[in-house]
DNA sequence: CTTATATATACTCATTCTGAGTATAATTAG
DNA sequence: CTAATTATACTCAGAATGAGTATATATAAG
């Protein structure tokens, strides 16, 4: 074991990648996510295409130029501010893709390769019209995440009979058990059949299963062999879909978000300065897409030790006037910072 | 609020990318863990240039290239081995770093630009001599992380006195008692000052807590200004240092590993195929850095439905034999399979 | 063979955390 | 004034957690 014999090896690999064939663009994505009236609201640019993805929304995305920014956060923060005026507070790096074949190939130059890394970004709700970017619900590319409302009905009409026949097809391209109950399992997991309890957090996994399932408009786009079949059948869209790999990384951004709020205090990020229980109940419940027992979660966040009461009251319509609170940053400076460790209600989650 | 207008901004802008200037490589570098004995090793690469850094360790790392892989992933998988000829099992994405002047830049050839994406590893211990390369115990890059013996003598000896001195130094360039409190909320936060308490999971806030304080050899290479002052006074070196930022890539799956140890079953992948309790419980506490209860980790494991009984018994030297576990693949399959969670155990931890 | 020592494993117990309610207070709509 | 609505306080059983104690089964020493 010398420590010659390694180094031509790995540092000629190194000096390789030098030349131009293995040269890339780094393309940043931003998922810029707001809550406003108790729904989650995703940043989107449109995107017109004539090859038939046209209307597909976009993240909003702009090229790394290292010359220029000394981090990729950096120089995410600096084109997002320059395109849309927001502000971002909290910032996360998701991701990084380098997938082949996962968006349309139309912007890769020949020779030339795109890998995109996905960032989440958390920014408080704003009214104010962007040039040329909308706010999007983001459970409109998502039907099937929110539950607040109960399980959503595409599940049961759509999801779960797409998912059977594709479980039952490689029945018969592999007869063995063994793997037949992969598929299985992984739908079972992913969409909470067979007495599984639903997962909020398995948001990405699910978007994987149906686009290797095949059943998303972004499968056929990409040309997947399954897609096609189903394309055939006149299989209705299952949510809207994105330009290149932008919901898969919309689909990590959900994930990410709903663990983290759990451990870390960043549903704060998207709030007023002050704000009502309820209010940061409702907030919290969008983005998990679940409801979540009220008393309880009074009781969690109040002995966390999150917030701190201002005094004044809300003038609400509806009962009695519920004080106000605000986000108690000393918490940061104390113990590892907890978040909003929720469980599910049961009671209304599961009707 | 039309479609048109930002489409040129965006559009264009990638089309910019995909000019030469803005063209990077992409390295990756694995962090590839095993335990044996007791000690979480990591693969390192013997390194040896003339600028100083020569003996300084390297993960393996080694450029993607976009026309033969399909994914980072299987780029990375690609090279790992062939070059080491070690089967991986569980791989997971860490993160992207793009920063200039956190490696040697003697690398990166004028006008390029490497960007690093970071990979975990974890592979059964074996004990084959790999060509050029060698498992360190990671405890010698991070001397502090490891508590199993008690506080490590190095903080209380070196680096809370080098920690307030940089605190200090703050108070007097600005003087506001804001920004001083800052830094040493920092200092408390992480290393577990005035009766905060140690968390095994905040490896990279350390890491990177000590190099801007200019503490650590990497940024003394990188001519941060803090460090050049502390070169002159002699300052024991804090740990091994790593060639580029492998240092801290290898913090990073530190704190993700310690982290998600405690609520996946990846312990397991470290594991042999059968293995007592008594060993399971070694592994986990060789990569927290700390004691766990030993009867509280058995009811942990065993009620999780973690393990199932191999019915042998385990020939081993000093008293009653243990039995021999193997890890149940089922949970998999069955709710979101969990980890070990389990908390520090004071008796020993803190001595 | 007996005893000390070391480890494995089972069982106990107080405390805290959780999930799910019930009870009561303070508003507005009619 | 009453019903409806929302806010907030309080209760309670069961699960999970942290820290032991007790007992079983081996080896090594004498």
């Amino acid at each position: 074991m010398t420590a010659k014999p390694a180094k031509p090896s790995v540092q000629s690999a190194a000096e390789a990648a030098m030349r131009a064939d293995k040269a890339v663009v780094i393309g940043l994505n931003a998922a810029i996510v707001t809550v406003s009236e108790s729904a989650p609201k995703i940043l989107v640019v449109p995107h017109d295409e004539a090859d038939g993805t046209g209307g597909w929304d976009a993240l909003p995305f702009g090229p790394f130029n290292p010359l220029q920014h000394r981090t990729l956060e950096i120089g995410l923060r600096s084109w997002v501010q320059e395109q849309t005026q927001l502000e971002l507070g909290y910032v996360e790096q998701l991701y990084t893709f380098g997938d082949r074949g996962r968006h349309s190939l139309e912007i890769e130059a020949p020779g030339e390769h795109v890998v995109s890394v996905g960032y989440l970004a958390l920014t408080r709700s704003h009214d104010e019209t962007l040039k040329g970017a909308a706010w999007r619900d983001w459970y409109q590319h998502f039907p099937w995440e929110d539950w607040r409302d109960g399980k959503p009905p595409i599940i049961e009409q759509a999801i779960v009979p797409l998912l059977r026949e594709w479980v039952s097809r490689q029945a018969e391209a592999t007869p063995d058990e063994l793997s037949r109950g992969k598929r299985r399992d992984r739908m079972r997991l992913c969409f909470g059949v067979d007495g599984v309890d639903w997962d909020d957090e398995k948001a990405l996994e699910r978007y994987e299963l149906l686009y290797s399932a095949g059943l998303l408009q972004e499968a056929a786009r990409d040309g997947r062999p399954n897609a096609l079949a189903l394309t055939e059948k006149n299989v209705p869209p299952l949510g809207r879909p994105m330009q290149f790999d932008h919901r898969r990384i919309l689909a990590t951004a959900m994930s990410r978000l709903r663990a983290k709020i759990k451990y870390r205090p960043v549903a704060f990020e998207l709030m007023p300065p002050a704000f009502t229980l309820y209010e940061l109940q409702k907030t919290v419940e969008a983005l998990l897409g679940l409801h979540v027992h009220k008393q309880n979660f009074r009781r969690l966040v109040e002995n966390a030790g999150l917030v701190e009461r201002t005094g004044r009251m809300s003038t609400r319509t509806g009962g009695r006037p519920a004080e106000q609170f605000r986000f108690r940053r000393e918490v940061l400076n104390e113990r590892p910072a907890p978040g909003l460790k929720l469980a599910p209600s049961r009671s209304r989650a599961n009707s």
